[in-house]
This record gives C-alpha cells, sequence and structure tokens, in this order.
DNA sequence: TCAAAAGTGTTTAGTCTACACCCATGA
DNA sequence: TCATGGGTGTAGACTAAACACTTTTGA
C-alpha cells in the first residue's frame, strides 16, 4: 500500500560544502560569489542539488570537484539544515559536509570561473541563508576531530616542518601552543618520519623537515586516540 | 532563473529514530514491529516523513510523540542516509535522530500499538534497510556524548542511587567501573544533590537517593567539559 | 550471625604544563 | 658579530587508576 509516500511531501535536497585549506598562516574557507539568483552577487557555500542516481557523498564529491578540480578530498557529513523557509525559492534541505584540502593543489582557473576567493575565518563576510550557521558548526566539528584523530595531511604539503604543523593546529584551534610541549605530543602520536633534508626558506639555521608515516597515520585514524592540546 | 531546481531531482525525505531507555539493568532501544509494506512482519526503528511545513526536528518530535506519547524528548540528529535503494518503494533519503528517554514515562498502549518493544542492545534483532547501521553510529554518539556532556537525567526516575547512575553508565559504556573512582568523578562534576532519603529496596543497609541539580546540570551540558570514564 | 549491598581514602603511576637557553647561519 | 628562527629537557602539579575493609540491617 505504499502508506506515506505522499508526492506532496517531497522536497529538493541540496548539498553545501564548508572547504577548508591552510596557507602556512590562517585557517582558510572557499566561498563562491552567487552570479545567479537568488541573492546573486552574495557570499556562500558552494552547493548544489542531490541528483537522482547519487548519494550525498557522491554529491558532495562532484560538488568539490566542480570547484576545486581535485578527487578524493578528505570530507565529512557534518549535519542537515531543514528550516521552511531556509530556501526562499523552494522547499530545500541541505545536507552540509566539511572538507579539508592542500590549498596549494587546487585548480585556480576553476575556483576563479565561480568567483569563488579563500577568506582568513575571521574576515569571512556573512554568507546567505543558513550557511553562517553551517560554516560555525563545521569549525566546532573540525576543532573536535583534531582531538580524536590526527589531521593535516590534507592539509600540509607532503613535506613541512614542526613550525608549519604547529602554526596549523594554532589556526584551527584558534590557540597559542609551546613548542616543545607540542613536539613533544606529536612525537608520542608516532605518526611522522623525520627527513634528512632541511627547509631553509624560514631561518638562516633551517629547520627539518617531516613526512606522516601514511600507515601508522591512517592507523590513528580510525583507532581513535584523544589528544589534549 | 531558479538554476537548479529541477522537480526531478525531488525525493522523499524520511525521518527515523533511535530511542534509548534504560530499565536499570540494560540499555535499551525501542523498535517497532511493521504492520505494513515494505518488509511488513520485520523489525526496524519508528520513522515517519518529513511533512511541508516542519523541520527535521520538528518530524522527530512528532514521530517521538507518536510512538512514546512524550513531549520534550532530548533528541540530537545523527546523520542522513542516502543510499540510492535503501528503500525499496521510492527513492528515500533517512535523517536519523536518536532520542533518549525514561523508560518508565512512555505510553505502554502507544507502543503496543505500533507492536513496539524494548530490547537490550545485545539482544536486538536485525532490522530492515539501513537501520542496523543508523542503530549503531547511535550507540557509538551515545558512548561519545557521555564524555563530553552529562547525560542520564532523562534516563533516571527523578531520585535514583548513585549504583543506578553507575549502572548507566556501565551500560552506555559497556565496560564495567570501579565505583569508588565513580563516585568521586561524578562529585567532582558537582551536578548532583544528595537527600536524606534512602532507597531500600536494592539492600537492607539502604542506599541515598540523589537528584540532579537542574540549574548546574544545564549549565554543564552546554558549556561541554571532559569526563574520562 | 550472616549474607548482601553500601559506603568510604590513599598511594602510585602517568600525563600535562610551564618554563629558558644554546645553536646554526646568512647578512 | 648579530639577528633570526630552530632545537632541546626537566621539575612540579595535577589527574587517573588501582585497590580492601567496615557498615547496616533483614532474614
Amino acid at each position: 500500500m505504499n502508506r506515506g509516500y505522499n508526492p506532496a511531501d517531497k522536497v529538493f535536497l541540496a548539498v553545501d560544502c564548508i572547504i577548508f585549506g591552510f596557507d602556512n598562516e590562517d585557517l582558510k574557507v572557499l566561498l563562491i560569489k552567487r552570479d545567479f539568483e537568488p541573492e546573486k552577487g552574495k557570499w556562500s557555500l558552494m552547493g548544489g542539488f542531490l541528483k537522482k542516481d547519487e548519494t550525498l557523498n557522491d554529491a558532495a564529491s562532484r560538488i568539490l570537484f566542480k570547484l576545486t578540480g581535485m578527487h578524493n578530498i578528505y570530507m565529512e557529513q557534518l549535519y542537515s539544515f531543514s528550516e521552511v523557509n531556509r530556501d526562499p525559492v523552494a522547499r530545500t534541505i541541505s545536507t552540509s559536509y566539511y572538507a579539508i584540502i592542500n590549498i596549494e593543489k587546487h585548480n585556480e582557473e576553476l575556483i576563479a570561473n565561480y568567483g569563488a576567493k579563500w577568506f582568513s575565518l575571521a574576515k569571512a563576510p556573512h554568507l546567505i541563508f543558513d550557511h553562517d550557521e553551517m560554516l560555525g558548526k563545521a569549525i566546532r566539528r573540525l576543532r573536535r576531530r583534531t582531538s580524536i584523530s590526527p589531521i593535516g595531511f590534507e592539509l600540509l604539503p607532503e613535506k613541512f616542518t614542526m613550525r608549519q604543523l604547529q602554526k596549523l593546529y594554532e589556526a584551527i584551534l584558534d590557540k597559542e601552543l609551546d613548542k616543545r610541549n607540542f613536539i613533544n605530543k606529536i612525537n608520542s602520536m608516532d605518526i611522522l618520519i623525520k627527513l634528512k633534508e632541511k627547509d631553509m626558506s624560514s631561518s638562516t639555521k633551517g629547520s627539518y623537515l617531516y613526512m606522516f608515516d601514511q600507515e601508522k597515520y591512517d592507523d590513528k585514524q580510525t583507532n581513535n586516540f584523544y589528544l589534549k592540546l
């Protein structure tokens, strides 16, 4: 009898993506300037509609690829927003995803086409609809995530210095960390490989480069731990 | 131009609820026996469709009320499930909510009408669609939630003993706790009021009853903390 | 008088925090 | 030779974990 399946209840389901990147200084978010109605000219998250034959994850991947040109981006479903009038055009529920990418790897041309720009979190403009709320939730989730599974691989270049990693954590958590305590904690996680190479760009002495130990890293990411910073 | 709003992309949006209760012994989940197709006769979570003029939270509250007769139930949105063929009748995305209720306060008659039954987690039957996955995610979320905000108020009677509270945490975390360490940690949270009354039902000596200090409790719940058990 | 559950503190180990000085190098 | 950022260890405070005996009272 297909009880309850009433076509009048059908809704649009959108996916909106909060895309984080790190430029060695600030944690940034990628926003697009809408060149279409409604709210043309305003800033918003990159989004799109769920299509017939895809899952929400598929849709998020598709949307992320469209804007960045990148595949296999680290992402996580965040929350579904459903205020009745959140979208003025039609009843639309939006499932938000947050993603973190290496800021150097995205396709500049694509993001220019979308009128997209990276914003430091502190300087992000007001966004349309409930996108500010989405962004806020994403930041909080990212902070929490940082405590229970290592993050950084996705946001840093392949080789990086301890100070870069520390700056990343400081940017995510929005607080300063003690460099000696930081290095001790990171080392106790046992997920980094110290290279013989040094990066000479930031100081005369030069600082050692590190890489993530992919295997140990993946392991720690699935078998959660608790890192207090 | 309403770009992208293509009616063919509209979907059904369902809400499924994982309802937890505690009977002083086990953590239990309330499941219904479906008396309608598809999968008639099988066990499932209580669910329903999102209606035109309600948010997902509204829908979850409505569904919870329908089954339990209770208002203002503690609940939290969990995750949206979207496998293309998860529902054999029509493309349906389901947003799951978990709720925790005082098992003594629900309406027995209502749940009988739905052929619903409480199951200990260890003994829960196989559920339809992706409901097993929903239940698993809910249990993990509830465990994590336990560490960052006090839980129990919703699951225990107004007055309860320390041992009941400990049993509740043991049931949620599925591990045994040391009673002296437990009592110290709980006291350090400073959210309980120790009453002069004793509960004489469980031992000859009797054990003191406690109540939650509503004000402090609410405060701790919003300003998260970290409780390691 | 004994069985059954309640109540109660201390010691030890581990982890977190705060903190200051020397090093290497290019300008 | 000096200015700049890099690198390194330890002591004290705090928190978590392990652990055993006494109390009460109804049967």
